[in-house]
DNA sequence: GTGGTCTAGACCACT
DNA sequence: GTGGTCTAGACCACG
């Protein structure tokens, strides 16, 4: 479910916290499921259990999941979470598009790439 | 021209470099121009000259300018690069629209937002 | 009665002593009331008998109730704690006072938002 | 400046986030000035400079310092956050009183208690 | 010199 | 078994 890339420049902890947020806002882990405890992630992806440990706690810090102690953390209902995310992606999008235009990009090519949707 | 954010995470050489790629491929500074010497520019900041070194070292590296010995540093031609960075705009767009997408914003959202030209 | 909140960061054994503190200390259940049992509250609260154990052995120990084998968890006689835990309540609230008036709140903004008797 | 108390339960980075920030708010500290660098915070108190490094991430997190790699912490202009906590004091006494009443305690002797201001 | 990340290993509280 | 805290020590990037 997570992967850990070596090459990214970001630290792991990061990495892990961004992966995991994806996955609950995206619904591919719902409220109420338990996260792999810190031990056991920790040995899978071969890292130091305070790695876990310290993502797991931004995660919280965030209102992602919450933890109980002596049974494990938890996802939270995040759904206000997601219009948060939503907005932001609009708003980064919108940022990005002026930017882009001030170097001289024509705003039809943008449009034109996003209907177009993909493209590379 | 340039002002350092000391709340800004970035390390301060790169903070630099970015700033002043922005005002090259703008064409604010032009080919040919001659930028502040790095001595000049590290008193104007308040900051230590091997920090401006290092950015117009990395400057040099990425084609944005040249240096000779003795003279200064000089605005390379950066027709090039310009499109470069034009092409590289278009695409980090486009994959931020794909993402936002999988997050389920309406792709007719974000053109809106875009003709609008502005913040969501 | 007693609800655990999974997101509350104290062990559940508090927040039943505490909850169960509350209900005493206010008079909801009295002297001489049996508690439920042992089985009984951690079948309605699904969770480990040995936590609600936990927790009574707790209360017995602050003289909140007392255990007759056999037979059950009874309410104790807790006139004077309920004084001690009434001063205790105006000390903390005093020493509050203090620190918000270090902070520079004025003392008679407090007065009054006691006064209306409500949040601020 | 700062003094670590080990019979207090609470972590130890927390005792020095809440105490900086005690510091912070009431200006003791001011807006611009340099924190102790970690190693010399964590040497002069005699605990793992990781403990203190956790202290000043959380700090950061929360607006009340910045940090500039390579050059330490400093501290934020929290103009704001001192309007936040005097409301947030405020709030809490009046949760506190409430709390109070319904053990039975009498309004008027808190009244009392507070424009005596202190007793213990 | 500064802070940031990560590892290894210990100990504790809770269930 | 679970998570939370702390220590010790290493390595890196930045200035």
């Amino acid at each position: 479910m997570i992967v850990i890339d070596y090459k990214d420049s970001r630290p792991l902890y990061e990495q892990i916290t961004d992966k995991m947020k994806d996955l609950i806002l995206k619904g591919i882990i719902r409220s109420g499921d338990q996260l792999p405890s810190v031990r056991n992630l920790a040995m899978e992806l071969s890292i130091n259990p305070n790695t876990i440990q310290r993502a797991y706690a931004e995660l919280e810090r965030e209102g992602y999941i919450y933890t109980v102690k002596g049974r494990g953390n938890y996802v939270s209902d995040v759904g206000s979470l997601v219009e948060d995310r939503k907005m932001q992606l609009r708003k980064d999008i919108c940022d990005r598009v002026v930017c882009a235009v001030e170097f001289g990009v024509d705003i039809e090519d943008i449009l034109n790439d996003i209907r177009e949707r993909g493209q590379a």
